[in-house]
DNA sequence: AGCATATGCCAACACCTGTTGACTTTTGCC
DNA sequence: GGCAAAAGTCAACAGGTGTTGGCATATGCT
């Protein structure tokens, strides 16, 4: 191991990174603030990361690689994300902190697409549905709305409500965005 | 008309906050930049309007009284909401400025809840349907979760898909969380 | 006309931001 | 023990922020 204490200011950082960007966003997250949470140096920061958008590019890097649906059958898959999504939203802030900083930054804006599109629109390519990007792009307003509201927004009932309801209520909703024959319009 | 000359600035003023608000968030939207948008001293914005966090109260303030949906019968209430709020939506940039700032400006969040929790819920409860507040929740949800996707991280397929097609996809969604029986859990 | 008042501009303030370089301490190897 | 490199500390920089007070100009009333 040819290094080991630098390591461990480097999680330090990158740690508390998460939580400040997180919490507050990417602009009121001061790499002062940061530093001060992971009680080292703001220019410890620098000499690691470099700046500011270098670490938060790092902080919010994570496999966010979705299991394989390929076999899950397609009326119950709604289901299957919404408990997913759910389970991965609360498992770390990792998504959280995308969310937040999605509203303000362009690379957060590119990662949370790159889950949607690149990594959920071909798996319903995969099980042969039509517009698969059109669906994947309306799971992800509803995913990401939900989160908005129980984890960003706080909306009263919304962020109190128990894991099971959720997944009772999101799962028919992503269910027909998945399934439902693509809506026909009369007229322009 | 006692002035003139000042309403026609205070006027301008009020634009530039609302797009630079809207298209760069509280937090990045400068006084500085605010002022030179409205072609006026930064000093001009002060006087008028006292600090940055008043300003926004002031840009983020415009009736948003929903309609009188209580004659509209609930299984067509989900399509109407669908079209109403697309249509507020795109109609000004003021629900864009509010949403773009929720995330990091607690006035906006507050704003924001009233129009779900305290407009649209009362509205639900005259349909004397059970759970207004987890409904309207549900319904906020669907509602902004769709708005970031097209106006704010501009997804693809959701930013460019025509009005009508939103509303065949989001109606349904909506009308089935205003109408459905809640949902009855086996187990905790 | 003259004058009070409203309106506008300018320069500066105190503070906070990301970032940098020089300096000191610790670490690990010979 | 001695020494080079790594790890950490400190103070300062340049620029941007909201905000303020003083000074000039324009406006409208009598």
């Amino acid at each position: 191991m040819a290094e080991k204490k630098s390591d461990r200011t480097r999680a330090a950082i990158l740690a508390a990174a998460r939580e400040r960007f997180g919490a507050d966003g990417y602009e009121r997250a001061t790499i002062r603030a940061i530093a001060a949470d992971a009680a080292i140096d703001p220019a410890m920061v620098m000499r690691y990361y470099g700046s500011k958008e270098k670490l938060f590019a790092a902080a919010a890097e994570f496999d966010i690689r979705l299991p394989d649906f390929g076999d899950v059958p397609l009326e119950s898959l709604g289901e299957a994300l919404a408990r997913h999504f759910l389970e991965r939203w609360e498992a770390d802030d990792s998504l959280r902190v995308l969310l937040r900083t999605a509203v303000t930054n362009e690379v957060a804006v590119e990662r949370m697409r790159s889950i949607f599109a690149a990594q959920l629109a071909p798996t319903l390519r995969v099980q042969a549905v039509d517009q698969p990007d059109v669906r994947a792009g309306l799971v992800a307003s509803q995913v990401l709305g939900f989160a908005l509201c129980r984890y960003i927004l706080g909306f009263p009932p919304i962020a109190t409500m128990p894991d099971d309801e959720v997944v009772a209520w999101l799962g028919p909703t992503l269910a027909r965005y998945l399934t439902s024959p693509a809506p026909t319009l009369n007229q322009a």
